[in-house]
RNA sequence: GCACCCGUAGCUCAGCUGGAUAGAGCGCUGCCCUCCGAAGGCAGAGGCCAGAGGUUCGAAUCCUCUCGGGUGCGCCA
C-alpha cells in the first residue's frame, strides 16, 4: 500500500507501452527510474526522473521522452504531469487519493504501513549479547533499544525476525564472576570478603552469595578453586542472566533466544564450523607480522592456527587457535554465527557497540565464507550515550556506584522516553542524553512533542464525542471527505500518505530512527494545522453545528493517530492519551 | 603506522542509498495572548555541506588524496 510504488508501477508500464509504440528503445533498464516525493513541494506530490535516467541508454533528449511519458499518463489519480528543471516529471495528485489514503489509514488501524517487503525471509537480529557478570548498564541501553526497534521495524516489514541474544557464558569472564560471587558466599557464611583486584565489586553479587549458602551451606567454604569453580560458575551465570531478563523486561525488550556460547565447547561445534573452513582451504598455520607502529612490549613472532580472512576483505589474518592451542575468542563466534546460517536464516544481523568495529571485517569474513556468499551479515555499530543532568555529566549510579545501570536510567527518565531518545540519532553517532531535558514538556523535547500529538488526536476524539458526534471508524470511514479541501489540510493527509514509504525505506536501511524522525514531522504537521484554527476557525476539526464536516476532518485527524501509534509501537513506545 | 566511523547554520542533529533553490530544533532578531484551542504561534537572518581533485545530464551523498575528531589493532571477550 505504498503510493509511490503505485504509481512508480504506473511510470513503468507507461513507458514500456512507450516502448511497444517505438517511441522508447525496447530492452531498457528501468531499475533506476525512480518515483519519489520533491524536496520542493511546490514541483507537486511526487517526481520521477525517468526521463533523465532513460535519455542516455535511449539516445533521445530527457525533456522529450518527458514529454511524450507525460502524454501517456492516463491514470485517473494523476491530475497533472508537467516537465519540469533538467527533465524531472512532477506529477500532482487528484485529492481524492489523499481521502483514499486516509480510508485506508482507518481501515487498517495498527496494519497501516506494514509492508511486504521482507517477503518472509528469516532475519535474525542478535543484540545486546552482554556478558553475564552483572547488571545491565547504559552502555548497553541504546543497543537494546536499537535491536528492538529495529526487530520491530522488521517485522512490520514483512520479514519472519529472531530476536537472540548471545550469551557470552564460555570465557574466562564467567570464572572471574565466579571468583567474585565465591567470595560473597565467604561473606554470607560471616567471612571477611577478599575483593581483590580484577574481580567484580559490585553489591549485585551479596544475594548471589547468599543464595550460595543457602544452597551448599558452609560445604565449599575449605575446598581448592578446582571443585567449586565449574558449579559456581553455572550458578551465578545463571543468576547474572536472570537478572539481565529482568533488566530487558523493564526496558520492554524481549528475547525469542537466548544462545549459549559455552554450549558451543565440547560439542564438536566450534570443531565442525572450523572444519568447513578449512576444507575451503581457509585454514593455514603461520605467523602474522607484527602490528606496524606502537609494537606491544612482549611481542615474540609465534605459529599460529589462522583463518585466511583475507580471502574476503579483511586486512589480516585472524587466529583462531591460541599458541597453547585452545581457541581464540574468535573461534566460538565464528561456530555461533555458523550455528546461525545453519539454522536457516536468509539474513544476519549483528548489533554491536561502537567499540568493536574492529571486529566488522573478520565476522563479515567469516559470514561469507561459511555461507558462501548467500547469507548477507550487516553489523550494525552503536555510538556511546553520554548522559547528562541539567548539561552536568552524570556518571555516578546509586546502586552500582561505579557505572550507570540500566535501572537508574528507566527509574529515572522512565521506558518510554528512554527508548524515544535513544532513537533520535542515528546509530552511528553519539548521543547526549540529558535527564533534564528528556522530561521536559516542551517543543524541544521531541518524546513530548510526540505524545503531545498522540494526546491532541485523543482529545479531538473525546471533544466530539461530546458533542455528540459519531467518530467511530465505520462512521468516519463513510464521511464525505470530499470536505477536506483545505490546501493544509492536504498537505497532513500526505503526511499520513508517506507513512508506508518511510517504514520500507528505513526497513531496507535497518535505520529505526528514520520513524522516530518522520514522528516528530508528522506531530509537527499536526500541531501546526491545529495552531492555524487559532486563526482560521474554519480549520478546527470540531466545527460546531456541522456534523458532516467535522466527522470529515476528524477522520484526518484519526488517521493521523494511526500512524502515531503504529510508529510509537515500531519504537516501542506507549501512545499517550492524555497528558498530564 | 594500518583499518573502521564521523566532519552539514553559533549549538545539537536530519537529509529519503545520485536529484531541482541543502532542512529541523535550540539560540538570535521582529511581530502576535482585553475574546476564540498560547504548557505557545508566525516570520526572518544565519551555509564554500572540513578542504582539493575525480566520476556524470546532476554530488552533502559515489571514488582518490589531505586535514581534523572518535574507536580498534596477535595468544582479552
Amino acid at each position: 500500500m505504498n503510493l509511490f510504488t503505485d504509481l512508480r508501477g504506473v511510470v513503468v508500464a507507461a513507458l514500456e507501452q512507450m516502448a511497444q509504440a517505438g517511441e522508447l528503445p525496447a530492452g531498457l533498464d528501468y531499475a533506476n527510474v525512480a518515483v519519489e516525493p520533491p524536496r520542493d513541494p511546490a514541483h507537486g506530490d511526487m517526481a520521477t526522473n525517468a526521463a533523465m535516467v532513460l535519455a542516455k541508454p535511449a539516445g533521445m533528449k530527457p525533456r522529450d521522452i518527458a514529454d511524450r511519458l507525460a502524454a501517456r499518463l492516463t491514470d485517473p489519480r494523476i491530475s497533472s504531469a508537467e516537465v519540469a528543471g533538467p527533465g524531472f516529471l512532477n506529477l500532482r495528485l487528484a485529492p481524492d487519493v489523499w481521502h483514499g489514503m486516509l480510508r485506508t489509514a482507518i481501515r487498517e488501524a495498527q496494519d497501516f504501513g506494514r509492508s511486504q517487503i521482507g517477503e518472509g525471509a528469516k532475519v535474525n537480529v542478535e543484540f545486546v549479547s552482554a556478558n553475564p557478570t552483572g547488571p545491565m548498564h547504559v552502555g548497553h541501553v541504546r543497543g537494546a533499544v536499537f535491536g528492538d526497534a529495529l526487530a520491530n521495524l522488521l517485522d512490520f516489514s514483512g520479514h519472519d525476525v529472531t530476536r537472540e541474544y548471545y550469551v557470552n557464558d564460555g570465557g574466562a569472564q564467567v570464572d572471574v564472576l565466579a571468583r567474585s560471587a565465591y567470595e560473597r558466599y565467604r561473606e554470607a557464611n560471616g567471612l571477611e570478603p577478599e575483593i581483590s583486584e580484577g574481580l567484580y565489586p559490585g553489591d549485585y553479587l551479596i544475594p548471589v552469595g547468599e543464595a550460595l549458602k543457602a544452597k551448599y551451606g558452609d560445604s565449599l567454604l575449605d575446598k581448592p578453586e578446582s571443585e567449586w569453580l565449574a558449579e559456581i560458575r553455572d550458578f551465578a551465570t545463571e543468576a547474572m542472566m536472570e537478572m539481565i531478563r529482568a533488566d530487558l523486561a523493564v526496558l520492554g525488550v524481549r528475547m525469542d533466544v537466548y544462545s549459549s556460547e559455552k554450549a558451543l565447547y565440547g560439542t564438536g561445534r566450534i570443531e565442525a564450523a572450523i572444519e568447513r573452513l578449512k576444507s575451503a582451504g581457509l585454514i593455514y598455520r603461520g605467523v602474522l607480522e607484527p602490528p606496524k607502529g606502537k609494537l606491544p612490549e612482549d611481542w615474540e613472532a609465534r605459529e599460529q592456527t589462522l583463518f585466511r580472512s583475507t580471502a574476503h576483505g579483511d586486512d589480516v589474518d585472524r587466529p583462531i587457535q591460541k599458541s597453547d592451542g585452545a581457541w581464540t575468542y574468535f573461534a566460538p563466534d565464528i561456530a555461533y554465527h555458523w550455528d546461525k546460517i545453519s539454522r536457516g536464516f536468509d539474513q544476519l544481523i549483528d548489533v554491536f557497540g561502537a567499540d568493536h568495529g574492529g571486529y566488522v571485517k573478520r565476522m563479515n569474513a567469516a559470514v561469507k565464507a561459511l555461507s558462501n556468499g548467500r547469507v548477507p551479515l550487516d553489523i550494525k555499530l552503536i555510538q556511546l550515550v553520554k548522559l547528562f543532568k541539567n548539561g552536568e555529566p552524570f556518571k555516578m549510579s546509586k546502586r552500582a556506584g561505579t557505572f550507570v545501570t540500566l535501572r537508574d536510567v528507566v527509574e529515572e527518565a522512565g521506558a518510554d522516553v528512554t527508548r524515544f531518545i535513544m532513537l533520535t540519532r542515528k546509530n552511528d553517532a553519539a548521543l547526549d542524553f540529558d535527564f533534564a531535558r528528556v522530561l521536559e514538556q516542551s517543543k524541544d523535547n521531541p518524546v513530548w512533542y510526540v505524545q503531545y500529538a498522540s494526546a491532541r488526536v485523543h482529545s479531538v476524539l473525546r471533544r466530539a464525542r461530546e458533542a455528540g458526534i459519531d467518530v467511530s471508524d465505520e462512521a468516519l470511514l463513510a464521511a464525505d471527505l470530499s470536505r477536506i479541501s483545505h490546501s493544509a489540510e492536504l498537505d497532513l493527509a500526505k503526511k499520513v500518505a508517506e507513512w508506508p514509504r518511510i517504514v520500507e525505506h528505513a526497513a531496507r536501511a535497518h535505520e529505526p530512527h528514520r520513524v522516530a524522525f518522520f514522528l516528530y514531522e508528522l506531530a509537527s504537521d499536526l500541531h501546526s494545522l491545529w495552531n492555524r484554527g487559532n486563526e482560521d476557525t474554519s480549520l478546527r476539526f470540531v466545527q460546531d453545528g456541522d456534523f458532516d464536516t467535522s466527522q470529515a476532518k476528524i477522520a484526518l485527524v484519526r488517521a493521523v493517530g494511526v500512524v502515531i501509534s503504529s510508529g510509537l509501537g515500531i519504537l516501542g513506545v506507549t501512545p499517550a492519551e492524555e497528558m498530564r
